[in-house]
DNA sequence: CTATTGACGACAT
DNA sequence: CATGTCGCCAATA
């Protein structure tokens, strides 16, 4: 039986805009991104995809909670607290290739909330 | 309360 | 296409 997943402690310690952020981000699909503006969006702040950035940074369930399925609004990598190799890794595991930096096929594999 | 920071975005160069 | 500048926002010092 996993143990943690259900309610992380770290998790209680974080503010409501990080907690509505990371509870967002957990419907994105295996295979499929979104992006940090998008995900400002969803969470009624459409001006603050770069919070949302920092928001992501503090991530204490990280890979469970798919943080690194946002990328940027270009489709460009965007940041990863384990190291970029390590999100691309993710990533491709889960069959969305990244190239020179870039999602491949960004407009198929984008996600819309 | 003000200042600084940072997994961003739009635009100019 | 790559890099720099500036604006925006929430968290933190």
């Amino acid at each position: 039986m996993s143990k943690v997943l259900k309610h992380h402690p770290a998790l209680a310690r974080l503010s409501a805009f990080e907690q509505a952020v990371l509870a967002v981000v957990r419907r994105v699909p295996r295979g499929r991104v979104t992006t940090y503006q998008e995900l400002a969006r969803a969470v009624g702040t459409p001006q603050a995809a770069r919070a949302v950035g920092n928001a992501l940074h503090k991530n204490p369930c990280a890979p469970a909670v798919p943080c690194h399925r946002v990328v940027k609004s270009d489709g460009a990598l965007g940041g990863y607290g384990g190291g970029s190799p390590k999100k691309i890794a993710l990533l491709s595991r889960e069959g969305v290739q990244v190239r020179v930096g870039r999602v491949q096929q960004f407009g198929s594999v984008l996600f819309e909330f």
